[in-house]
DNA sequence: CTGAAAGCGCTTACAG
DNA sequence: CTGAAAGCGCTTACAG
């Protein structure tokens, strides 16, 4: 590679190293002459100041991390689309990391993003808080987590209240007369995989159904264990008539699954999936899904590690999460022994 | 945040900077009493080496930069996950960067992944050989084009040849009796964008079908583009009576157009996406498409990249595009004038 | 095997 | 408004 340093600007321009630098950075104690020769300068030289050298004096970089747990996740897409988006307006760059859902790649990711001195971090955490999530903490590097916390851990969120979401789920199934549903659960290492399932729990006392242990079926958040867990569901003596996901990426996996077993969803059996993303209302039938805004989560994320960057202790917000019905769940199954088709 | 630095592990530690900087990188020229109390040393401080300092001091950073046109896009979040994964397997932790199908913000990022020192770059490209694209050149850093080129610039790619998949899509329709096809066309301002089209034209050509410059509509590989070409083209005075898309999120847009005026896909209008996205699949009918191997572009760009940063020079890989026939495209549409229905 | 010193490419008080 | 100089946190010949 061929280094062109402002030594060379400088040279070029006939200047000082320290002009050329002023020039660079807008300090206004540059004269009009400077400017224009240090300018015509760059422009020959095509030069690009180095990001490394200029961090390491200024101690800012202008950019931020964002580490998602899963970059093929559509929810995710979008979120890391918003992000870059507002963190680009505001004059940062964002780079983009991808934990995979691993706790080993999350902290390897970590490590370089605060080996690199990003200004701040935007992360969907998984797992305790132990490892790299800690140095997080004791070297003060500001952080905001993003649809996902960690318990103990005193870092500002924004993260989505799935509870009226999933209640609304499971009353809308219970109303279209089905007592066994079906949870495909994502992992409890994550708070979302344990937010979700203990709404589920809740709501499924709260309206009266099977509280049956078998019809929740752990899985990962990634599309396999969607369709893993129709599989063991489905092999149940008593099995559920409808599914409720808490991830798109194992409804997908689910609705692949069903799709080869020929059961048809929506008539021989109900599903709703967590996380609205825009292929799923192109399907036939059109999913039913609890639906939470990504852009506005986005937004706020960048909002937020903005204030806290400016030394800032801002409030965590929480977002609200609501039932969207479609096809997927409004054909009522005629459950073998209930007759209460009731509807509100 | 509060700053730990290598003198801060050199002092507990009790020995030089030097010392501690030998064992921190590996260098076999220390005596393991040194090592253990360096090691010590770090565990208890939680010390992350300054990876700015360190690249600038050594000039490589261990990290390379893929810079994708659109995260949202599942072709490209596929192929973000398998880069990094196989970067991952090679040491390099790799960042990345969404252009969004933007010319100055492709340039944007590329600037910031030069000042970064990125030890290499594979990058999706947008545009001419203008802008930031041209610095890659100049100032020699290694770099591979994934997905698309741009002309006139020597730089070793990965491509796939899209001739073979949509003349079989086109000769496919045509034998189902179709001979008006509409063509939704990526932006001429990419590769893929014009190889597609030319493919097309010739396909068409070759096949005898309608050469009418109206049943082409340019698009910009985003969903939007795809809904506005299905309106455009069916308002034609003679529309089509099948559509091929030149990606699949112009795919979801014409899908989900199609759903909205009640036309149904495979029995009123024949569709064919290019790209074989997993939800493709499960879609009912689920969508024919025009296949190629994400996961081996991938591995190959991160292969061929890893040959350029050693200094080697390797020959662009051109992958192959194959036709997956579907529902979307399976039920012959009788047309209003053709009678030769023949199968192969 | 070890330490003192130079230097990577910048920025920023400090004088003038 | 400008330049010389120090220093950010590292690494790496150079001596020993």
């Amino acid at each position: 590679m061929v280094a062109i340093t402002i030594k060379d600007v400088a040279a070029l321009a006939g200047v000082s190293v320290a002009t050329a630098s002023r020039v660079l950075s807008g300090n206004p104690a540059t004269s009009p002459d400077s400017r224009a020769r240090v300018v015509a300068a760059v422009t020959e030289l095509d030069y690009r100041p180095n990001a490394q050298a200029r961090a390491l004096r200024s101690t800012r970089s202008d950019s931020i991390g964002l580490l998602v747990s899963d970059v093929r996740n559509p929810f995710f897409a979008d979120l890391a689309h918003t992000v870059e988006q507002a963190a680009l307006a505001a004059g940062y760059v964002t780079l983009l990391g991808n934990a995979n859902e691993r706790k080993e790649q999350q902290d390897r990711y970590l490590d370089t993003l605060i080996s690199r001195r990003v200004d701040g971090i935007i992360v969907a955490p998984l797992g305790d808080g132990s490892g790299s999530i800690r140095s997080l903490i004791t070297r003060e590097i500001p952080t905001v987590f993003v649809d996902r916390t960690v318990d103990g851990l005193d870092i500002p969120s924004v993260t989505t209240d799935s509870e009226a979401g999933i209640r609304q789920a499971v009353e809308h199934l219970a109303a279209a007369g089905h007592t066994r549903i079906g949870y495909i659960s994502g992992p409890q290492a994550t708070s979302t995989g344990r937010d979700r399932f203990a709404a589920f729990t809740r709501a499924i006392a709260g309206t009266g159904l099977s509280q049956d242990p078998e019809l929740v079926y752990f899985g990962d958040y990634q599309a396999a264990s969607g369709s893993a867990g129709v599989h063991a569901l489905l092999q149940l003596r008593r099995p559920p008539t409808a599914l409720l996901a808490a991830d798109s990426l194992m409804a997908v996996g689910a609705i692949a699954i069903l799709h080869k077993l020929g059961r048809r969803i929506g008539a021989d059996i109900a599903l709703i999936a967590f996380d609205d993303i825009e292929w799923f209302a192109l399907l036939n039938p059109a999913l039913s899904v609890i639906s939470h805004s990504v852009e506005e989560m986005g937004r706020i994320a960048v909002d937020m590690l903005l204030q806290v960057i400016d030394g800032a202790k801002p409030e965590s917000v929480v977002l609200p999460s609501e039932l969207i019905v479609r096809a997927s769940s409004s054909t009522p199954t005629s459950p073998a022994s209930g007759p209460s088709l009731r509807t509100n």
